[in-house]
DNA sequence: CGCTCTCTGGATAGATCGATCCAATCACGA
DNA sequence: TCGTGATTGGATCGATCTATCCAGAGAGCG
């Protein structure tokens, strides 16, 4: 056993967080579901809460960073990849009944204005995100700043497909945004073999 | 006076809950910057602060809406208006210091899995704002489906870019993703003149 | 005027919040 | 074996939360 404990914190911190917001749940909900005390919890953070979200913002993105580029590895190909990101999102919402999207959304909007370490906190997640997909889009040969667009597209539609499919409880807006999503990398990588303007 | 005091509950509310989420604002709060009472919001609202919500939800998403309207309606065509939303979304999220995106997002996520009544009160906006632009798809010949789909695109890089433009105090998400709606829009309407599967 | 219904002023209850305290316990090296 | 620092158990504090209560002010109508 020895000293998990800090663990078992940040795991129910982001469980709890990522369904119900940052507000939205106790410590004491958290000391509960972790089985621990508050001398744990402050020892290990002594900040409190908003220390405790740091580090569950920071581990909870990394873990989503390695789970989808996991999955984008498996495919052979960037379209693929692309589409595979997707379906598994979907395939996730489903599976936990519309609870478990992006674990930092949520977190996100709430102290986008209202507290800036926490706020500075999900941007690099963000911005860790928007690099490792830039790169990726580098790799299959499409230029630097169109690799950056792409890549914010890609994690935008994610991101908006995740509220609209939690609220209405529905794959079809990620299907929707898997289709959108296909359709703009295809023709990123399409224009690669004719430079010039696109046809309109 | 009179009895405005439920329109400033509602105003106050929209504005709180829009850069604070729901559980992230106090009712004291609310009531301060409406300059009301105890009283008076019980009074209006016999189911306190969730009866409010719900009510702050539809008040905001309409009115949204209808400034989404307002915005493609001043545009020549589908392509320049889908472009001027997202430009107008950014111009408000720099002028606000990125406070002000989409009025129930947040709420919307923190929600989702914890209160079904505001849960479906969010799920209706979305529907609302998802038909009202399926319209304009289909006024504009686009097939049934495919307004559908196109809608719930424009809306997901919408609420996409709204978190990661927050977050990251950027517009730049904002950009990237109205840079995608166009190509999703203006690919669907020149794919009507060519009704054969699409070149790739 | 007097009745009634709508609405508000302000105090307060009861619960929960985040945070702190200190003593007890643990692991581990000297 | 002793001691030292890391960790935990559990009570508790003050603040804040949502919600309720009741008396009183105001408008409209007979």
């Amino acid at each position: 056993m020895a000293t998990d404990t800090r663990e078992r914190l940040v795991e129910a911190g982001s469980r709890l967080f990522q369904r119900q917001g940052l507000a939205g749940t106790g410590i004491k909900q958290i000391l509960s579901e972790a089985n621990a005390q508050f001398s744990s919890l402050y020892h290990h953070f002594p900040g409190g809460k908003d220390e405790l979200a740091v580090d569950v913002i920071r581990a909870s993105g990394l873990h989503y960073q390695q789970l989808v580029e996991t999955v984008w590895d498996a495919a052979p190909d960037v379209v693929t990849g692309v589409r595979a990101i997707f379906e598994g999102a979907a395939a996730v919402l489903e599976a936990t009944d519309y609870a478990d999207a992006c674990p930092i959304a949520t977190v996100a909007l709430e102290v986008a204005s209202t507290n800036e370490p926490l706020r500075v906190a999900t941007a690099e997640v963000f911005d860790a995100w928007t690099h490792a997909g830039t790169a990726r889009f580098v790799d299959s040969g499409v230029g630097a700043a169109e690799s950056r667009r792409l890549a914010l597209t890609v994690i935008a539609l994610l991101e908006g497909a995740f509220v609209l499919g939690r609220a209405t409880r529905s794959v079809e807006p990620m299907a929707s945004a898997a289709e959108a999503a296909v359709t703009v990398v295809r023709r990123a990588l399409d224009l690669l073999g004719s430079p010039a303007g696109s046809p309109q």
